[in-house]
DNA sequence: GTCGGTGCAAATGCTTTGCATTGAT
DNA sequence: ATCAATGCAAAGCATTTGCACCGAC
């Protein structure tokens, strides 16, 4: 498989764009995380590697990421987005606990299956998807940990 | 079952909160529209009816729909949040055409099944999930159409 | 030398909050 | 009467954008 920074390289080339330093700073602070990740994340990433770019920049090139199919939105609490390596990999489905906030992917050839089946019965043409459980780990069970600032399935009294 | 108002009015009495007319006209709105929904959409719904809420208002309310378990957060495409009735109902999820934007809802049980194992087998206590398909829509399929906002698996150049 | 890229600061747009007033129990 | 709820306007915050300067090809 080719490295992702070709990959990346050959995208922009198709659409006339440049390959910048800034661009490829971003693209292996994302490789070093391995994971979901936020953009806040990453620039602190980047700053840890004194690799200045700014927050523009990171969002800009985080679209054309996402349009060279190289990452793709994860998640879906919180306010802000969070995004995963792709390209060249399994898929990660996520599950989130709901007392602990702990994240966990995993992969199921099954789930896979599924969704192409479910879309094939209704005429559709899957591209993708994204799955999240929410759940309560084993180790969180009887804890009340700090939890997640996101919004899954409700049940604890907010503060106000 | 249980009306979906009286359900509410028990879980604020049950935190010592109050049944308004503000709060009873957003879930009347909310069961009016039976679907996925977005704040914004509720207060045309509202203003249709002519039934003033303000906007903090119902915030505030959606949040104690969420808590009450009467509503929960769907989709994960655009910036805003999308909520679906949920209280007494099978979970729907989300399928999302990639060329139209159009949305449709499936149930599935074998996805439930197939979650509860995964849950399982890592050990982990199913609370609730989310799932979404991103596809083609078989009628949409030659179509350029305006597409949602939202940000599913990017493939289109980006306007810039 | 050309365009596209970058950083900065300002703008967006959804959602939340502070506060004085109003209302449910 | 009391304590919570409401509306308004202001604040927050992640993300986007306008613009003048910079740099990859």
């Amino acid at each position: 498989m080719a490295p992702l920074c070709s990959v990346f390289r050959r995208y922009l080339k198709s659409r006339g764009l440049k390959y910048t330093n800034e661009r490829a700073d971003v693209l292996d602070a994302i490789i070093a995380r391995d994971g979901v990740f936020e953009a806040e994340e990453l620039l602190l990433e980047l700053r840890r590697r004194s690799q200045r770019v700014s927050k523009a920049t990171l969002y800009r090139t985080i679209h054309l990421l996402q349009d060279a199919g190289i990452i793709v939105q994860a998640l879906f609490n919180s306010k802000q987005s969070h995004f995963q390596l792709i390209y060249g990999r399994q898929p990660r489905d996520h599950m989130v606990c709901m007392k602990s906030g702990r994240l966990i992917e995993f992969q199921n050839e099954e789930l896979i299956a599924l969704r192409n089946r479910i879309c094939r019965e209704l005429g559709w043409s899957p591209v993708g998807h994204r799955f999240q459980i929410y759940a309560v780990s084993p180790d969180a069970d009887g804890t009340k940990a700090p939890a997640h600032k996101g919004q899954g399935p409700r049940s604890q009294p907010r503060s106000r």
